[in-house]
DNA sequence: CTCGAAAATGTTACCGGTAACATTTGGCAA
DNA sequence: TTGCCAAATGTTACCGGTAACATTTTCGAG
């Protein structure tokens, strides 16, 4: 009947401005800047838009200035006890500035990152956030010709160009190895991750190799064959402990891994650290109700969501830029020490 | 210089239109409906796309069509244990449609929920996802005032409008006695969530009262004043089992709870589920690590995610409406029978 | 009371697409 | 060859805001 093809009970600012006899610019303006439009106007509007219920459309808005007010942010997943923390700060910290967060998960397929990154462009988000330092050409293309504020997490190579806030994962390998070193330990073995394409685990093996040489020790790394986790901790364990010359210590590329290896070498009589130290790496939740619980590094998980956070609202103009701080893009990982090593 | 006041380096439909020499809505079909565009304007406008590496505005798309791409999703809380699974299987589901995730957590809060509904609103997404079926009264406004599909998570009450995906937490109470009393426990007692505004634990609550009552014992309900969920589930041991008539059996409302719990217990001295049986709720993922292993019931958080995406994309279109199958949107709970009860 | 600058408000055009309707082209029966 | 309908393509306007510039109002100094 109306003619109008859509708004169907959703006013605009037309609407509200007709109502509250001004203009759309000016309805605009009390949204925006609040404090140039007159105390009088200002009444009328607010009235006006609390009789027609009216929301302002982000996409319209977003669209005609040039500024949305969403981030987009691809993570290799949301499930799973690593990044779920980094999400959450990192949502909560933006949203506390009316910025809104679009999600997408790469399962570590730079392909599937790849095509998140492609369409969140098509968003022109205020910024971008993605996790690693590892992508496709394209991507890196794609990200070399935007516009936006670009954020790389997990990682910190300060040789690459985008802003990158999260740790050394090489510095993780190194770190387990000097601990278990201080400790006495000597076969010092590392468990790769069976996930293919997290690219930023084999850097911690190579931290791990790196440190061993520097030490005189030689590398032992095990690349589990079976995908489930568990199962790779297990036959991890049956092969570096069932020999003649058995693992002193085994670093696991996370936790998950140590803890099915740990199970495993319990349910065929072992003891842990008794009979081998274990390292885990991640601080999962279940890691200090193991028994023995675990010793491992926790990753800054909420600290890389906060500070990334802060450094696109910065970049955006929302909070002041700081005195010149350097480095505090670099986060530092927590070694945990508990019972199993 | 150039005189445009955006779009640096970003081509437009336009562009694209002038460059393969066609019009602008010739190359809008291209992308939405390709077989109505001519083989010989789809490879000249291919070209061109690829050329001038266009990508298409969605929220401009988006404004003209009344349809945007993206779904809003409200959720308690992306870290921790819960909800993880139903966020990243939703949005798996929806992204293979090309649909994008916009979410925001509400940490249990109907406040915050409404804040969030109103800023998503705002995006006019083609479906919003909330969870449970406690909302502010203005939330409910808002959503009964929005045209667009709207679906509540982890809770079902079909007596109410809109579409509902998720289990009976009363029923999960009723479960848990069930099982127990089965066992021959006479004494269960039931730890609440420490956690306000998870008014869903709370019905998880009534539903073991019923069922208690159903069976004529006595009901009898701990309320944790601690915040933490391991001191919370340390105290209710304490209270539960310290005393002339101990709990024979303790439900508590979820797996933290009741590892927490365990562990205090087992500080203590006490055997489980010698001296108590322990049951918990959630499956999380340390539940099948710890000693004894916990038994608990798993909510159907995956299948929430997958079930939900997949009532939005028939609503949307986008898949066939299946044969009028009734009542899948009430999904099972699995009770998991492991050591500790 | 007049004038000028600052503050408040309005006008116009446009952001980048697409719906609705208009027009042209192509293919085939008569 | 003509005529007609369907397929292919184009024109125009508009989605709901806001930038840029234009105009009016306010108000204190002279």
């Amino acid at each position: 009947m109306s003619g109008k093809r859509k708004g169907l009970g959703r006013a605009t600012v037309h609407d509200v401005a007709k109502l509250a006899g001004v203009s759309s610019i000016t309805v605009s303006r009390y949204f925006k800047q609040p404090d140039i439009v007159s105390p009088v106007l200002r009444e009328r509007i607010s009235e006006a838009v609390r009789v027609l219920d009216y929301l302002p459309n982000h996409a319209a808005g977003g669209l005609a200035s040039t500024r949305g007010r969403i981030v987009a942010m691809v993570i290799p997943n949301i499930s799973g006890p690593i990044f779920a923390n980094t999400i959450q700060s990192f949502s909560d910290e933006l949203s506390r500035y009316g910025y809104q967060l679009l999600l997408a998960s790469s399962y570590f397929s730079i392909e599937q990152e790849e095509r998140a990154v492609r369409a969140f462009l098509g968003w022109s988000p205020a910024a971008l956030v993605l996790t690693s330092q590892y992508h496709s050409e394209e991507t890196e293309r794609l990200v070399a010709k935007a516009t936006m504020p670009i954020v790389e997490t997990w990682d910190y190579e300060p040789a690459r160009k985008p802003l990158q806030v999260g740790f050394s994962h090489g510095e993780v390998g190194r770190q387990a190895v000097e601990y278990l070193h201080g400790k006495g330990y000597q076969r010092i073995a590392f468990v790769q991750n069976s996930m293919v394409g997290d690219l930023s685990a084999l850097d911690r093996r190579d931290g791990y190799i790196a440190a061993m040489a520097s030490y005189g020790l030689n590398p032992w790394v095990f690349v589990p064959t079976q995908a489930d986790p568990f199962e790779a901790g297990k036959q991890a364990v049956n092969s570096l402990l069932l020999r003649k010359e058995p693992a002193e210590a085994i670093i696991f590329a996370n936790d998950n891994l140590a803890a099915g290896g740990m199970l495993a070498g319990q349910r065929a009589g072992m003891q842990f650290p008794r009979d081998c130290a274990i390292f885990g790496f991640g601080n999962y939740a279940f890691s200090e109700m193991l028994l023995p619980s675990l010793t491992t590094i926790r990753p800054p998980a909420k600290e890389i969501g906060e500070v990334a956070a802060m450094r696109i609202l910065q970049a955006l103009g929302e909070i002041p830029t700081d005195e010149p701080v350097q480095h505090l893009n670099l986060l530092e990982c927590e070694l945990i020490v508990r019972e199993s090593a």
